[in-house]
DNA sequence: ATTTAATTCAAACAATCGTTTAAATCAATC
DNA sequence: GATTGATTTAAACGATTGTTTGAATTAAAT
C-alpha cells in the first residue's frame, strides 16, 4: 500500500500514471487511421466516408476490451470517469482524450456537410454514450431477457455499433 | 445526520427509498403509455411505430431532468449505478426498471419484425447508453468545441435522440 | 400544564482510507 | 562479504464515513 504513494507520490498520480498507460497508445492510433481518413480525404476533395471513420475510431477502442489483463477493471475506471460529475479521474481523462473527440467530430462534420454542427455534436454526444455503455456491457446484462445470445465478439460489435450509429448519424435533422 | 439513520434504518436503505420515490412515479408513466401502444397495437393488428415506442418511453424520462430540485443530482447518482460494476445503487436500480426496459424490449421487438432479437436488444443497450449519457451531458460539456450551442430544451433534446435512435434502429443488419 | 411520544442534536464509536514514518528487506557496487 | 541505495513492509497518524447512544428539543394527548 505505502509503495504507491513512494512510487506515484499520491493515489492521484497513480490514477494518471495509469490511465496515460493505457489511455496514450490507443489515442497514437485512433488518430492515426482519422489523421490517415482526413488526409486522404483532403487528396482526393471528397468529404471521408462516415463508417471508415467510425471504423477509425471504433476499431481500436473495442478492440482495447481485450487488451491484456485488466482492461476491463480499465474500462470499469472510465465508465465512471464519464459519468461523474467533478472527479479528478474525469478531469485526467477528458483532458487526454479531447484531442481525439475533436478530430472525430471535425472529421464527423466533414462528413456530414449537409447538418448543423451542434446537431453533429449532439450525436456524436449519443454516439459516445452508447459506446461507454458498450465498452462495459458485460457486467450490465442482468437484464437480458430468456436465452438472447449477447455474447458478441469484438468485431460483431463493433460492426453492430457502427451500423446502428452510422445510420442514425445520416439521419435528417428534422 | 444521525436523523438518517433514525428514520432509513441505514444509508442503504435511504438510497433506495430515495431512488424508489424518484423511479416509481416515472415507471409508472413510461408503462402507462407504452402499454397504451402495446393494446393499439394488438387491436388494430399492425406492429407499432418505433417513434411512437421511443416516445412514450423517452418524453417522460427526459421530462424528468427537470422534476423539481435535485433531479439533476439524481440523474448523476442513476448514470453512476449504470456505470458501476457491482454497486448497492446499481442493483436497487437495475431491479426497479428491469420489468420497464422489458416491455420496451418487446415493444422494440414487435416494431421491426425483420430483426433478430439479440440484434434489437444490441441496439436497445447501444441506445441506452446514448440515454444515460445524454442526461447527464450538462455537466459533460468542456469538450465543446467554439462556440457551439449545446443548451437544447427537453423536447429539442428528444426530438433529436428519437431522430438518432430510431434511424438506427431500422437500419440493415448485415 | 403535564405527561408522553416522536424527532433532532451532539458526542462518541468503530471502520476505512490516503498518507507518513521508520524499520526491514533486497539489489547492486565496491 | 560489507556497504550503499532502492524498495517493500508494518505500524501509526489524521481525516472521513456510517452508525449508535443518550440527552435535548419538539409536538401531541391527556
Amino acid at each position: 500500500m505505502a509503495a504507491v504513494n513512494y512510487h506515484f507520490g499520491s493515489k492521484e498520480e497513480l490514477i494518471k500514471a495509469v490511465i496515460e498507460r493505457r489511455i496514450l497508445p490507443l489515442n497514437k492510433i485512433r488518430i492515426e487511421r482519422m489523421q490517415n481518413i482526413k488526409d486522404n480525404a483532403g487528396a482526393v476533395g471528397y468529404p471521408p466516408d462516415i463508417r471508415e471513420i467510425l471504423l477509425a475510431f471504433f476499431e481500436p477502442t473495442f478492440e482495447f476490451r481485450k487488451s491484456g489483463s485488466g482492461a476491463q477493471d480499465f474500462i470499469s475506471l472510465i465508465g465512471r470517469a464519464f459519468s461523474d460529475q467533478r472527479d479528478t479521474v474525469r478531469e485526467l481523462f477528458l483532458n487526454m482524450v479531447e484531442s481525439v473527440f475533436q478530430l472525430l467530430f471535425e472529421l464527423l462534420c466533414d462528413a456530414l456537410p449537409s447538418l448543423p454542427k451542434n446537431i453533429v455534436y449532439l450525436r456524436l454526444n449519443f454516439m459516445l454514450g452508447a459506446m461507454v455503455h458498450s465498452m462495459n456491457m458485460n457486467q450490465m446484462c442482468q437484464l437480458i431477457p430468456d436465452g438472447l445470445n449477447l455474447k458478441v465478439d469484438s468485431s460483431t460489435l463493433v460492426e453492430q455499433f457502427i451500423m446502428f450509429t452510422a445510420t442514425g448519424l445520416e439521419a435528417p435533422y428534422e
